[in-house]
RNA sequence: GCCCCCGUAGCUCAGCUGGACAGAGCAGCGGACUUCUAAUCCGCCGGUCGCAGGUUCGACUCCUGCCGGGGGCGCCA
């Protein structure tokens, strides 16, 4: 299928050239509305001598009877007032409605005594230059900017291609990072190579006796990629060495095909030889939460939280995985992010406590190191569950799975829903091309938008410039809609990244497609019935809404084809 | 036994820092194409938000205890 960069499409960038200088009218600012409705209500409140709360709540009410804005401060501040709240809700709606603040038309006294604000239409056309001149930016804001932040994700070992169990967090920590920047944070992006240890003696005992024709050793790896890859190695490789690097290159090239990219692939074993591990081990020795005892070393990780001490160095002189790890997460801290996020499998949660308690012992803020855990998805075919077993060599790789659904489709359907809640993802759902796919429907309404152009394009039809535009037709409920959904992204975003949360992106992304097909339904742009000021101020409207669109596909790093 | 996640419509899931009669898609039923993509749109049907307490002016949302499902509790990674 055709695809397209939704960060990167010419149409996309219709500010005039001429006009690069700067924006003619006021700036729209995402929060302007609340900057203007929420010192009102502060004013408001203080006139009729109550002190206000320290924060003063506007919220989007869910139902449109119920305005555009509404607050709720009557409801907190009626014990300090000394009086009921829609007593104080009625006297705060008189002195707004005296002097009503900018693209206020009306303000009212609702249900146990919110005060609703309604606005005009014209803070929504301004909403559609805005987003025109924003373009792929749109949504974005600079509140997290100065905060370094690391996301570590996937981490798979390289023993083996990545399979479908990866696929969740990958997406989802592609997307946090994606989300994270959004909000001005300077974020990189790493993969921890587990390159050392048994796991990897054993792999390469695997490939080792594939070569030569035998049966892998008990609890060796059975899949048929072991098979695959002795196959293709030359007879003088050293299995280990040509075996990860194998492995490596299989994992580097599926994840770019889901457009997933680290900063850096981290080596452990690289720790080994510049000596970060046994500095790590030294550092926590001086700092006196190292125990010797029963022959081996142990973190004294209960003085943090944790409910058992942890083996760092084995009885046989072998360090456990956890040394490396902690090695790894001081020297993240060391190169000055002031934030770590690690995306783990549900399978590791256990594991958090250790970590965090070893972060504090190295004398770093816990609150710095944040671990998503990613709950498991469960894999269906027609209705079966597909078991997911590396034992079995019975696996799904995630290039089976992009080659049976499509990266986008991939993409999109793991981030449908919040990565705490455990997945039931049917194959023949996703790869069908159907109204059953969100994928689709998503994909469609950018595709629709698009036809627009083209079609205007063969019929030799002109879209005026914006600032020559006049929006102020714009009043058909379908259009408000697009605009209204447009207008909240930054919020979404904002949200979104708080809470880690790419899903509600996703969710957002789909409002948007629904008012787009509803727009589309019902307003036509290049029908002889559409009048020529309507038509344009409609196009614009298409192109802003296929922006938004886009820009939202964007954070969730996924594409949308020109045409279906 | 202890820890983590989940439990919302027949199914798959949303539900923002607690807010106004709980939302969407699919499935079911009934409508809408001489028009820029009907892969769409509109209407109807459908829920004691697992159960029981508590906090609050107000609880799907916060707290406690149960019940059910998944995952984890190694000198494995």
């Amino acid at each position: 299928m055709a695809e397209v960069d939704p960060s990167a499409r010419p149409g996309d960038a219709p500010q005039p050239s001429t006009d690069a200088g700067g924006p003619t009218g006021p700036r729209y600012d995402r929060r302007s509305m609340r900057d203007v409705l929420i010192p009102a209500l502060r004013d408001a409140l203080e006139a009729l001598g109550v002190p206000p709360p320290e924060e003063i709540q506007l919220e989007r009410p869910a139902r449109r009877e119920h305005g555009d804005f509404s607050s709720n401060v009557a409801l907190v501040s009626a014990k300090a007032a000394g009086r009921p709240p829609r007593e104080l809700a009625g006297q705060l709606v008189d002195r707004l409605r005296a002097q009503p603040p900018r693209h206020v038309v009306d303000v009212e006294v609702a249900g146990p005594g919110f005060v609703n604000f309604r606005l005009d239409t014209a803070w929504l056309h301004e909403v559609v230059r805005a987003v025109v001149a924003a373009g792929a930016s749109w949504g974005t804001s600079d509140v997290g900017a100065g905060r370094r932040v690391l996301v570590e994700y996937v981490s798979a070992n390289p023993t083996g291609p990545v399979h479908a169990g990866h696929a969740r967090g990958a997406v989802y920590g592609d997307s946090l990072a994606r989300i994270l920047r959004a909000v001005g944070h300077q974020v990189d992006e790493e993969f921890y190579v587990n390159d050392r240890g048994v796991q990897m003696q054993v792999f390469a005992a695997s490939l080792a006796a594939r070569a030569a024709g035998e049966e892998p050793p008990e609890d060796g790896y059975r899949g048929a990629y072991i098979t695959e890859w002795a196959a293709e190695m030359p007879a003088e490789a050293a299995p280990l060495t040509w075996g990860e690097a194998r492995a490596l290159l299989d994992q580097e090239e599926v994840l770019e095909a889901l457009d997933v990219r680290f900063d850096d692939w981290f080596s452990e074993r690289r720790m080994v030889q510049t000596g970060a591990i046994d500095t790590t081990l030294a550092d926590l020795r001086e700092r006196g939460v190292v125990d010797d005892a029963d022959g081996a070393v142990w973190l004294r990780s209960t003085d943090f939280g944790d409910d058992k001490d942890r083996v760092l160095v084995k009885s046989d002189g072998e360090v456990t995985y956890l040394l490396p790890d902690i090695a790894y997460h001081r020297d993240k801290f060391a190169r000055g992010y002031d934030l770590l996020i690690d995306v783990w499998g549900a399978d590791h949660h256990g594991y958090v406590p250790r970590m965090r308690a070893a972060i504090e012992a190295l004398g770093h803020d816990p609150a710095a190191f944040e671990v998503v855990i990613t709950q498991l998805v469960r894999l269906e075919r027609g209705g079966q569950e597909v078991r997911i077993s590396k034992r079995s060599g019975d696996l799904i790789t995630l290039r089976d799975l992009i080659d049976e659904v499509g990266a986008d489709a991939v993409r999109l359907t793991y981030l449908l829903q919040s990565v705490d809640s455990p997945q039931t993802v049917d194959l023949d759902l996703v790869a069908a091309q159907s109204v059953e796919n969100p994928v689709f429907y998503v994909q469609m309404a950018n595709a629709r938008l698009l036809s627009i152009d083209r079609v205007a394009a063969e019929r030799g039809l002109e879209r005026r410039p914006l600032d020559e535009v006049d929006l102020s037709v714009l009043v058909h409920e379908r259009e408000l809609e697009v605009m209204r959904s447009l207008e909240v992204l930054g919020e979404v975003v904002l949200l979104a990244a708080r809470e880690r949360a790419p899903h509600k992106v996703t969710t957002w992304v789909r409002e948007l497609a629904s008012a787009v097909h509803g727009f589309y339904h019902d307003c036509p742009v290049l029908s002889p019935d559409t009048p020529e000021p309507l038509r344009q101020a409609r196009w614009w409207l298409a192109v802003a809404a296929g922006t938004g669109l886009r820009a939202g596909l964007g954070l969730l790093g996924t594409s949308a084809p020109e045409r279906m």
